[in-house]
DNA sequence: TTAAATGCATACCGATCGGTCTGTATTTAT
DNA sequence: ATAAATACAGACCGATCGGTATGCATTTAA
């Protein structure tokens, strides 16, 4: 039945890991990383205990490893969607608007979110996370002061308007925690927008 | 030896129920809502267990009960300062530096970080901690609104402002988690502060 | 074809979790 | 003074935690 018949061992490990990174992550969203069980995490991917262990350490290997693969495909997406775009026809509200959806809602939210608190008070999970986060974060530099520079007119420098622009993405992020309003979201990235459109313009080609 | 020998019952329970909201605090700051356990608290207390449930029903009890302490410590702060301080005298930057020291750094912007996700995952405290979260975020907002207001060539709202501004100080908030530079923030802070004026003005007495 | 290496499954472990039960001080009300 | 009510202490509980040890299945290399 299943197409799992002939493997060789390098698809079988890649394919459990996948599963259980993938567990991991939607344990994560769902019961955050206080709650978030081994026991609950191989129920939900299917996979044993045993073959854990095979894969990972400890616990926090298996996290950190979730955490390192959910950054990377956010990094190549973002690579991605920068390439494909037409290099001129990038505006702010585009960018905005798929920063907000591919990273500041959804999993991606959440599980960014716990990463981030987790490691506060976790030294072994910030020492594997902080390079990936800050590579995360200088991925969507990228999208940005490719085609964008700041304003004659404007005396700051254009890496702390987007700096400025992240970190309102990220408190958005906190406050829809509590109050899921797509709608009033996207006013509030319009609001950004117009101050921001004030300050920032395309780059000559 | 101690002053504590001759109390009444209303007094032991204050006192014990804040050594209790302390010791959780802390315990929320060193540890994490992932790794802040009962035992923790009551050896960081020194209370017992017997003591501790006697007081408090359940664990999430005692966690929902030392946030709310600690978030209406917060509103009442914001008030004492915002009577206290000359009503004509406020600037914004100090308004900035105000809500980021008090809010945003220490064991508030700990404990506040903790308090949100964890309200992702668990009804329960979410229910109890909405509330007074949406009271601290609009003590804040009267801090604000009652000594400013949006310049005529600015086409956004005074809240729409004040919410922008607070959610790029949670958004720093989160970033310091990682990069703690108070000197860093305190430019970011500048810039933010730059962009602001260009868009409110002290309101006419 | 066969031995080794890799991948995986289950049973099991001590530690710690939140919570409760029983009994004892201390304060209060009569 | 004394009984009731309140505040507290410590032992104890089942459940669940992360982690491990042993054995089997599959793939690989000879």
């Amino acid at each position: 039945m299943k197409a799992t018949h002939k493997r060789n061992q390098a698809e079988r490990s890649s394919q459990t890991q996948i599963k259980l990174f993938d567990a991991t992550l939607n344990c994560l969203q769902e019961f955050g990383y206080h709650g978030a069980s081994l026991s609950q995490i191989l129920k939900k991917a299917g996979v044993s205990r045993g073959a854990w262990s095979h894969h990972f350490e400890n616990k926090l290997d298996l996290i950190a490893a979730a955490a390192e693969y959910v950054l990377n495909s956010a990094i190549e997406t973002t690579r991605d969607w920068a390439l494909s775009s037409g290099t001129s026809e990038l505006s702010l509200s585009e960018i905005f608007d798929f920063i907000w959806e591919n990273f500041y809602t959804g999993r991606h939210r959440d599980v960014w979110l716990e990463f981030n608190v987790a490691c506060r008070t976790d030294e072994q999970l910030r020492e594997r996370l902080e390079p990936v986060l800050a590579h995360f974060h200088a991925s969507m530099a990228i999208a940005w002061q490719t085609y964008f520079t700041a304003k004659a007119c404007c005396d700051s420098n254009i890496q702390t308007i987007m700096i400025l622009t992240i970190n309102t993405f990220r408190g958005m992020a906190i406050q829809s925690i509590t109050q899921n309003d797509p709608h009033y979201f996207k006013q509030l990235r319009m609001e950004w927008f117009k101050i921001v459109s004030m300050l920032v313009e395309p780059k000559q080609a």
